[in-house]
RNA sequence: GGCGACAUGGCCAAGUGGUAAGGCAGGAGCCUGCAAAGCUCUUACCCCCGGUUCGAAUCCGGGUGUCGCCUCCA
């Protein structure tokens, strides 16, 4: 029985779905002004995590993870570049799909874009306005935070704590400082709508796109945990006035990457992109990285982490490398990482269910039902597996090589893909005259060049690092 | 200032009442001409001080420290 931490009630809860066997989930999706990092790598492949698991559960998922594609950020680039916004937007979108599908992160089913949903943001703010949930004031239209007495839940935060500690920003238009923009005046970027022209606020785009492609009530509402406020609180305000129901029975928040100890962001300026990270770790050693730790906790990049999570995951992919599966599994193993997933989300000990399989392959006991069970549990969470042998190309083999046919002497008869066996023929007859300097020679030469060779009685074979 | 979370071996990290999973790194040994790989073995009074309990890393109170949210942010 899966039991999830819900940010609504600050507990662990039974995880229920509205509709028996069905789930509807929601992930606010990335606002593409810019190329993704490693905060965005951890929340997505943590909500990555949960849609895997809840299909492997039994579970039909519906996972909708929205594109908000019209915001200052982006219009401010747009502007700075002289391009229009959908320049920027499609750039980056592309980008960022590119990253996910790196990543090995799932396509959600639903990718809704919020420039294609502004009719029915405009229809729920109409009815918000009609109802006395908003108010218009030089054509912006605020929600009316005070109307709506549920208003702090989600972040724990009562209205009048809202009020007392807030930060207020300089805004004599609204009624009250806690209220927010449902609609922004914008004469040169602004779509036509009952207000003038004007953009969306950022909070109602999130709503809309719910209601129109999950409906008015959904299970799961998740994303990073510096959304629950305000956005999700915003969201939810929206949804369930507009709506006159509960917009999301369960809302779940991942923890950030950090670095230095402090939040990764764009403002902070100190984050890394997704594809710098993958040209030193690959995607196996970037979720080992993220799954150690529970989705909930901070998780701090440096490189001893990421380097410790690289030579782990090697050995966990490794280890079944070659082999072929069958569907013959290891029942306890996955009871196991079962009653860990179903602790919401425990990836750590699931993880230390992996690596006993690990163990029992090497060892050979019931080598392939642990094989199985590895490659099938490794592929709820995430890992590429295909990743273990690093095949080169005939045209990557031969730029490699190249140099070694005049460094050893070699015939350029001989084909790209025998050269290395040629050379270490060549060191065979050294080895057999027991001339181990030369022998070691030709081994720590190939090494410069990342081949590595392993003697055992069989004889020796090389391997790309 | 308000609210929330966290503090476990060299590093990362599970465990939430019955004497500490797992990963990485390190050490010893086997194997090997030497390596690499593999295998075997191996390292913890759980931030501090009180309390509850037969018994606490685990519950309660008080410290100390770190982080996050309260403003755009995954």
């Amino acid at each position: 029985m899966l039991k999830i931490h819900n940010t609504l009630s600050n507990r662990i809860e039974e995880f229920i779905p509205l509709e028996k066997n069905k789930v509807k989930m929601y992930v606010c999706g990335p606002t593409v002004y810019d190329n993704a990092h490693l905060g965005h790598a951890r929340c997505y492949i943590t909500w990555d995590i949960l849609y895997r698991y809840l299909k492997f559960s039994g579970y039909e998922v519906t996972y909708c993870r929205n594109v908000t594609d019209v915001d200052d950020k982006i219009l401010k680039k747009a502007d700075e570049q002289g391009v229009s916004p959908e320049v920027i937007t499609d750039k980056y979108y592309k980008s960022f799909i590119n990253s996910m599908n790196n990543l090995n992160v799932l396509r959600p089913d639903i990718e809704p874009r919020a420039t294609k949903t502004l009719g029915e943001m405009i229809a729920m703010i109409k009815k918000l306005e009609q109802d006395g949930f908003a108010y218009c004031v030089d054509n912006d239209v605020y929600f009316r935070v005070e109307k709506y007495k549920k208003y702090g839940q989600l972040s724990s935060q009562p209205i009048k704590d809202l009020l007392n500690g807030a930060r207020v920003e300089a805004n004599d238009k609204k009624e009250s400082p806690l209220d927010f923009a449902l609609w922004k005046k914008d004469e040169i970027h602004g779509y036509n709508s009952p207000w003038g022209k004007g953009r969306p606020g950022w909070h109602i785009e999130c709503s809309a796109m719910n209601k129109k492609h999950l409906g008015l009530t959904i299970d799961i509402h998740a994303g990073g945990a510096d959304l629950a406020f305000p956005h999700h609180e915003n969201e939810r305000a929206q949804s369930e006035c507009a709506n006159g129901c509960e917009f999301a029975k369960y809302w779940m928040h991942n923890g950030f990457v950090t670095i230095n100890k402090e939040k990764m962001s764009k403002s902070l300026n100190n984050f890394l992109t997704i594809d710098d990270v993958l040209k030193n770790y690959d995607l196996n050693a970037i979720r080992l990285f993220i799954l150690t730790n529970h989705y909930r906790m901070p998780v701090e990049f440096n490189d001893e982490a990421l380097t410790s999570a690289k030579n782990g995951a090697k050995r966990l992919v490794n280890s079944i490398s070659g082999m072929e599966f069958d569907e013959e599994y290891d029942l306890e193993a996955i009871n196991s990482f079962k009653k860990a997933m179903d602790d919401d989300l425990n990836t750590s000990v699931a993880l230390a269910v992996l690596f006993s399989l690990v163990d029992k392959v090497k060892k050979g006991e019931n080598k392939q039902i642990s094989a199985n069970t590895l490659h099938y549990l490794g592929n709820v969470l995430g890992f590429d597996f295909s990743l273990a042998q690093k095949e080169l190309t005939d045209e990557e083999l031969n730029e490699l090589v190249k140099p070694l046919y005049d460094e050893f002497s070699i015939s350029k008869e001989i084909d790209c893909r025998k050269v290395i066996d040629e050379i270490i023929k060549i060191r065979k007859t050294a080895r057999d005259n027991k001339d181990w300097k030369k022998s070691d020679e030709i081994r720590d030469k190939l090494l410069s060049y990342k081949i590595q060779l392993k003697d055992s009685k069989e004889g020796t074979v090389w391997q790309i690092l």
